[in-house]
DNA sequence: ACTATATCCTATCTATCAAGTAGGATTCAA
DNA sequence: TTGAATCCTACTTGATAGATAGGATATAGT
């Protein structure tokens, strides 16, 4: 499960508009707040125009919100916006692979996993994101100690 | 949650030898097997080796078998063993990660995915990806339809 | 109309890495 | 001794991530 700068970057920003949600932020006051470089902000946030995930202003007075509310966003589509599938098996869907021999059952692993990486993303809002009052299934996740070790 | 052919290839080529256990099996064999290039099977297979997971017997009648039982070694430490990290943020471990405004809590998010990444290849061995009889947990993931649908 | 401040568009750069190949040195059982 | 295997070092190739540059276009306020 790598997330991309680009991927970061864009949670990072998505969360900052939910955040001010409905006014209009600026590119430049984006990347400020969130310390990164301000022409890359520009085309993470023309990524997630294109995607509809917000609405852009022009002009003095001009900048970016989201085109729906926090709640109705989910950090999975912000995800897929900028880096495209969530999950991807030597570059296929899961569903997608086939094999011969002992690895027959591969498949449906991939999917497992993908699945697995689906109820976080999707289950988790922009909104959830911003003040961290994630859904129990995911805070339980976050509970053991053992899901903050390295491996 | 991206898998590399490095992944890939490593988990095909780690079933074939759950399935064959513990007969040694020779790099052209298992590329065969596998329908994988066998010099870049080589590579893995001295990845494998480097960590800890396979053996190796030189000259003739030689060949790779696991180190250890099929039932105790899980996809997780192959993967991890050609790929590094499940998870990364931005090159960045989950809980190595930090932010300023909004964004504070992403941190949680980033090691609920990672759990749930860790919950299904930490959870599944060898055995059970060659046999497709995976736990349970697992295998409720890939019940509903939904699972299957790309997004 | 002018100006300041935005978004938006096209193009480019650079370093890194994934994926795979090449050739041969080394090991070992029969 | 021979054949088949691992093992080692090096290399190639193409794609991609992560930016940056420069300017065209839009818009609100004066």
């Amino acid at each position: 499960m790598q997330v991309s700068a680009r991927g970061e970057y864009a949670v990072r920003i998505s969360v900052t508009l939910a955040g001010g949600h409905p006014r209009t932020i600026s590119a430049n006051s984006l990347a400020a707040a969130q310390e990164l470089p301000r022409k890359f902000a520009e085309v993470i946030l023309g990524d997630l125009r294109r995607a509809g995930l917000v609405d852009s202003v022009r002009g003095v007075e001009g900048g970016y919100r989201l085109s729906r509310a926090p709640e109705d966003i989910s950090v999975g589509e912000v995800l897929r916006a900028v880096d495209g599938p969530l999950s991807e098996i030597r570059g296929r869907r899961p569903e997608e692979t086939s094999y011969e021999g002992d690895a027959v059952n591969l498949p449906r692993l991939w999917v497992a996993a993908r699945a697995a990486v689906r109820s976080v993303f999707d289950g988790v809002s922009l909104a959830q994101a911003a003040t961290g009052e994630f859904p129990l299934r995911v805070a339980e996740l976050t509970a053991e100690d053992d899901a903050w070790m390295p491996r």
